[in-house]
DNA sequence: GCATATTTGTCCGTATGTATA
DNA sequence: CTATACATACGGACAAATATG
């Protein structure tokens, strides 16, 4: 198929177009395991502290142990599950110092990005309307929405940058923050407080005013880690 | 020559890989091995482009395919390593979207350190002694080390978080940015204007001034971005 | 504390597919 | 086009550590 010339429309070079291959459906096995693994995690299948096993998994998966393991290595990289030598793969339990670690990072990278800003970004669309998403899930006494359309609010705040590795950093930020509400009983309105200070930030960010929109993000973060490392250390089951 | 093992493996170098075997003692296999190549491809005995062929590693390090699948993994997570499928493993080649990257990261953590600061940290002496060394390295004129006092230098500034998970992430970028040098044709002086900088901000340090020591490293660090990026385009081998 | 069953850690053999000379 | 070397993935084996009764 590829190498018959009729495939070929004449006047159209194709010079290199080889090398992109790799972007089209190259991924191992052990990355896709990953992937399931990592979607039951984030959606509380899997909860902190669950050991997974191996033998099950094999099974239910129709993998071999060895690729298994290699996307056990993924997930212990990405904090998402701890590897006990001799004992087995567990969901991550964070600790408190974890929660003071992950708003460390979030509020430097966040403040970071929009800080510099000094006219109204291009992309505050998608900033926009997580916000709108947001509103509508507090009317509609949806509480999970509510922590969806926050999720996506920061995702779109880090966006802004146009760095894809910053954004893949971020995503694993909050996917390990998502563990923490999974250990929490009730983590369904925690966000609720923060909409209004969403609603202020997308404001100054139209308004072209970075710096102050940094600030308020700051304090915003500084807030939210002390409420929920009371509400974690209070909540969080042993 | 065909049946030359040796021959695949052009401009890769597994001499004295031997003796690293000391290492593999104390973690799970896979661990130990992802120790013993990032410790290679630190020292540069593994180059940017180079291939990583898993059968010599393998019968060089005494472990089998699997457990060095899953060393791989692990590289391959921490970007030191590009894995493509069905090709093999390959020492990463860094891009200047991914030195903007690092850069990007670094000035958002390492200022977010020191910037709070209001008087002088008590652990400052290892940020001093960083600073020292390296001025020592440039009177004896040894480039290698001024490099190695410097990386010292910032990893002592994000220790004064006091967050080990953050030590870890920042020795995860700088390990990264190395690959940035060892691409270079000419890497030893690159520092060489930075020290004097480095001993200012850790006077400001010592004056409990974390603002203006904030203030100065991300200016620093963006210019030096800015120099290695045209040094990086200009010097590097494709 | 002891014996047993289970699970993990590691290695090996092998079949299949892919890339390259 | 063929041959070859290599990577991918699977399955089986066994020792060691852990959990269980």
């Amino acid at each position: 198929m590829f190498n018959d010339p009729h495939e070929y429309a004449s006047g159209v070079t194709v010079d290199g177009l080889a090398d992109d291959r790799a972007l089209l459906t190259q991924t191992s096995r052990a990355e896709q395991v990953a992937a399931v693994l990592r979607a039951r995690i984030a959606k509380g299948f899997f909860r902190p502290g669950d050991r997974l096993p191996e033998q099950e998994i094999v099974e239910t998966l129709g993998v071999s142990r060895n690729t298994l393991r290699e996307a056990f290595r993924l997930l212990g990289h990405e904090n998402l599950v701890v590897q006990e030598l001799n004992r087995g793969t567990f969901v991550r339990v964070p600790t408190p110092a974890d929660v003071a670690h992950l708003y460390r990072v979030r509020r430097a990278i966040e403040c970071s990005v929009i800080a510099p800003l000094t006219t109204p970004p291009a992309s505050i669309g998608r900033i926009a309307a997580a916000v709108e998403d947001g509103r509508r899930a507090l009317d509609a006494q949806d509480g999970l929405a509510l922590g969806t359309a926050n999720i996506d609010f920061h995702e779109a705040l880090v966006a802004l940058a146009g760095d894809p590795r910053l954004d893949a950093l971020m995503r694993g930020l909050l996917a390990e923050l998502r563990l923490v509400f999974h250990v929490m009983d009730n983590p369904r309105w925690f966000h609720e407080p923060y909409l209004p200070r969403n609603e202020k930030i997308v404001a100054m960010l139209e308004a072209g005013d970075g710096p102050s929109a940094a600030a308020l993000l700051d304090n915003y973060l500084v807030d939210a880690e002390r409420q929920l490392l009371e509400a974690y250390s209070r909540e969080r089951r042993p």
